[in-house]
RNA sequence: UGGGUUAUUGUGUAAAGGUAGCACUACAGAUUUUGAUUCUGUCUGUCUAGGUUCGAAUCCUAGUAACCCAACCA
C-alpha cells in the first residue's frame, strides 16, 4: 500500500522551483484584511500557506492587508490571530501592509519619475466612463500627459493633505485600451482623510490593493504568493508593477476558493446575518466562521483534516458539508468522553427494584481504554428518552415497547410491563421489571436483547440547557438561488431544550471538554454557562441508521 | 458581443499517450451493552462532435457550458 499522495499543482510548482534552484527555501504568507472574522474558507488558505511552508521547509508570514482604514479595526486583528493559533499554526513574522506605507510612497514616486504614473483630477464617474467596457476600449484622461515635475508636486500635495477625498488620485500609466480592464491605468493611490487603526492620522493617502499587495510580498521576499481565482486578472498588473519598480519578483498563483453546501461564505453576506440579527454574532455556532465552529465544539484537527481532504485545484467547487462532519466525527469518536443525557424525558419505574436503593454502576468513558471509567448512580426511577418507547412496536423496533426487553446502558435488562397515559393520550410513565442477574459486566441471565438505551437516575439527575443546531440554510447553495439568500434560511436552525437531564458527572465539565451524549450526538459546554446553569451545544449528531429506516417506511 | 479561467461518478480529488484510482455520500450485509464505531461489499464518471495514434481523460480541430473582469474594496 502506497501512502504517497500525489502533489497538488502548487506543490508541483514549488517542487520544480526548488529542484531547479530558483529558490533555496520558500516563504508564503497569509494576508487577511482585518475587516471581519475568519471563516472556514480562510482555513483552506491558512492550511495551504502554512502547510506548504512546513512541507517544503520555509516560513509563513501573517500580514494584515490594512490599506483601507474605513473598514478595518484592531478587533478583527485580534480575532484573526486567535483563530489562526487555535487552528494550530504559528507565523514566522507578523507584518502589516501599513508598515510599508513609507516605502510604498517612495515606490509611487519612482513610478512617477519613470513617467509611469500620473495624478488625475477626474471624478470617479469620469474615470469610470473613460475606462470603457470589456468590449470597448477606454480613452485617455486629459490629465494623463502631465509632466513628471507636476505629478511629483501634486502627489506630494495629496500626501500633505491639500486636497479633499476624491479630488485627485494617482494612476499607473499603462494602456487605456488594454483587454484587461485592470491594466487601463489603474488607480494606485487615493485620498482618504480617515483614522487608521495603526498609523493613526499620519497619512491621508492610502495605496490601493494592487499597489500594496504585490509590493508587500516583494518586500517580504515572498516566493509563492497564493490567492484565490478572482485575482487572476490582477496577476498581470502584479507582474507589471514589480517589473517597473525593479523589486524582488514574487509570483502569484491562484486556486479555487472553498464553497460548502448549506452555508454562505462571503464576508458581505456573513456580516448581513450578524447585523440583521439572524444569528447572535460572528461566533454564533451556526456561522461558518472559525469562531463559530470553535464555539460549536469543532476541533482544530478536524478542520485541518478537512482542508487536507478537499484538495487544491482551480475548478469551482461546492464541498459537501458531510465531509466536514465526517472529519469531525472521526476525531471526536476517538477523543470524546461518553456520558448519558436525556433530552426529552419520560419516567421509567422499575417496580421490582428496592424503593430507596441507590447503586453505583461503572461505565467505560469510551471505546478507547485510555479514557477510563466512571461511576453512575442507578435507582428505581429513571429518565429515559421519550422516543425510545413505542406503544405499538414498529417493524425492526429494538427499543422499549409493551412486553419488550432492552438493556439500560451499563446497567440491567428491563422488561416493559405496563405504561400510564394522561387524558390527552400522552404517555406519562413506563413500568418495568428488571432482571437482577443481568447486571452489566456480570450478566448470568443468558438473555440477549437487540436494543440498549441510555438513562439518567431521577434522584441524581442534574439539569442543563441544551442547544440543538441544524444547518443555517435549507438550500444547498443559497448564494446561487434566485432573490435574497436570506429567504433560504432554515427557520429551525436552533432548537433550545431548557431542561434536559444530565448525569451528575457532567456538573464538573470544562469549556474545553468534548462529550458524546450516548446515542444523541457530540456536545460541548457553551461559554454562556454559569455554575448555576450549564449550557451545552450540540456539535454534531451521530449518524442515525434508524431515522433512515423510518423514512423508508 | 472583448479578455481571462475551468470542465473526470451525487460531491471533491488523482491518473504527465498505456488497468479511470482514492475519499465523502448513497445503498446492502456482518459485528456491536451507543440503530454509533469497526469490518465487508455494491452503484454511478472522462462536456459534445470530429481527428491523430496500436492505444486518448491526456495530443489536434471545432463547438458547448460554468465562473471571473468595467469599486477611489480586498
Amino acid at each position: 500500500m502506497s501512502e504517497e499522495k500525489s502533489l497538488n499543482f502548487i506543490e508541483e510548482i514549488i517542487e520544480t522551483d526548488l529542484n531547479e534552484g530558483k529558490y533555496k527555501s520558500i516563504i508564503t504568507r497569509f494576508p487577511p484584511e482585518p475587516n471581519g472574522y475568519l471563516h472556514i474558507g480562510h482555513s483552506k488558505s491558512i492550511c495551504l500557506n502554512f502547510g506548504l511552508a512546513k512541507k517544503f521547509g520555509g516560513g509563513t508570514n501573517l500580514r494584515f492587508d490594512d490599506t483601507n482604514p474605513v473598514t478595518e479595526d484592531t478587533e478583527y486583528v485580534e480575532s484573526i490571530k486567535e483563530d489562526i493559533r487555535w487552528l494550530g499554526f504559528e507565523w514566522s513574522n507578523e507584518f502589516y501592509a501599513s508598515d510599508y506605507f513609507d516605502t510604498l510612497f517612495e515606490y509611487a514616486l519612482k513610478l512617477i519619475n519613470k513617467g509611469l504614473a500620473y495624478v488625475d483630477d477626474s471624478t470617479s464617474e469620469e474615470i469610470a466612463t473613460l475606462k470603457g467596457t470589456p468590449t470597448e476600449p477606454g480613452k485617455d484622461s486629459i490629465y494623463r500627459s502631465r509632466s513628471i515635475e507636476e505629478n511629483i508636486h501634486l502627489f506630494n500635495e495629496m500626501k500633505d493633505g491639500k486636497y479633499k477625498d476624491g479630488e485627485k488620485v494617482l494612476r499607473a500609466k499603462i494602456d487605456m485600451s488594454h483587454t484587461n480592464m485592470l491594466m487601463r491605468d489603474p488607480i494606485i493611490y487615493r485620498i482618504k482623510h480617515a483614522h487608521h487603526h495603526r498609523t493613526g492620522d499620519k497619512w491621508c493617502i492610502y495605496p490601493m490593493y494592487d499597489f500594496a499587495h504585490g509590493q508587500s510580498d516583494s518586500i517580504e521576499n515572498i516566493t509563492h504568493s497564493i490567492c484565490t481565482l478572482e485575482f487572476i486578472p490582477h496577476r498581470e498588473l502584479y507582474d507589471w508593477l514589480i517589473e517597473k519598480l525593479e523589486i524582488f519578483p514574487s509570483h502569484q498563483y491562484e486556486f479555487a476558493r472553498l464553497n460548502m453546501t448549506y452555508t454562505v461564505m462571503s464576508k458581505r453576506k456573513l456580516l448581513q446575518l450578524v447585523n440583521d440579527g439572524h444569528v447572535s454574532g460572528w461566533d454564533d455556532p451556526r456561522m461558518p466562521t472559525i469562531s463559530g465552529f470553535r464555539r460549536k465544539g469543532y476541533t482544530p484537527l478536524s478542520i485541518r483534516n478537512f482542508c487536507d481532504k478537499i484538495g487544491v485545484a482551480k475548478r469551482e467547487n461546492l464541498i459537501d458539508l458531510s465531509l466536514l462532519e465526517f472529519c469531525l466525527r472521526e476525531d471526536l469518536n476517538m477523543t470524546a468522553k461518553r456520558v448519558m443525557s436525556v433530552l426529552d424525558p419520560i419516567k421509567l419505574i422499575i417496580t421490582n427494584y428496592e424503593e430507596d436503593k441507590t447503586e453505583m454502576l461503572t461505565s467505560e468513558n469510551g471505546p478507547d481504554e485510555t479514557l477510563g471509567h466512571r461511576n453512575i448512580p442507578f435507582g428505581r426511577e429513571l429518565w429515559i428518552e421519550r422516543e425510545d418507547f413505542m406503544e405499538e412496536a414498529a417493524k425492526k423496533w429494538f427499543r422499549l415497547a409493551p412486553d419488550a426487553m432492552v438493556r439500560l446502558k451499563s446497567a440491567y435488562i428491563v422488561k416493559c410491563e405496563s405504561f400510564e397515559k394522561d387524558n390527552d393520550g400522552n404517555i406519562t410513565a413506563i413500568h418495568c421489571t428488571y432482571i437482577p442477574e443481568s447486571k452489566s459486566g456480570q450478566d448470568t441471565s443468558g438473555i440477549s436483547v437487540k436494543g440498549t438505551i441510555h438513562w439518567v437516575s431521577v434522584k441524581h439527575a442534574a439539569t442543563a440547557e441544551v442547544r440543538l443546531y441544524d444547518r443555517l440554510f435549507k438550500s444547498e447553495n443559497p448564494a446561487a438561488e434566485e432573490g435574497d439568500f436570506k429567504e433560504y434560511m432554515n427557520p429551525d436552525s436552533l432548537h433550545i431544550i431548557h431542561n434536559a437531564f444530565i448525569e451528575p458527572s457532567l456538573l464538573t465539565a470544562n469549556l474545553e471538554d468534548r462529550f458524546q451524549f450516548i446515542r444523541k450526538g457530540y456536545f460541548c459546554l457553551d461559554k454562556d454557562s454559569t455554575r448555576e446553569k450549564l449550557v451545552f451545544n450540540r456539535t454534531v449528531t451521530l449518524k442515525d441508521a434508524w431515522s433512515k429506516e423510518v423514512k423508508k417506511g
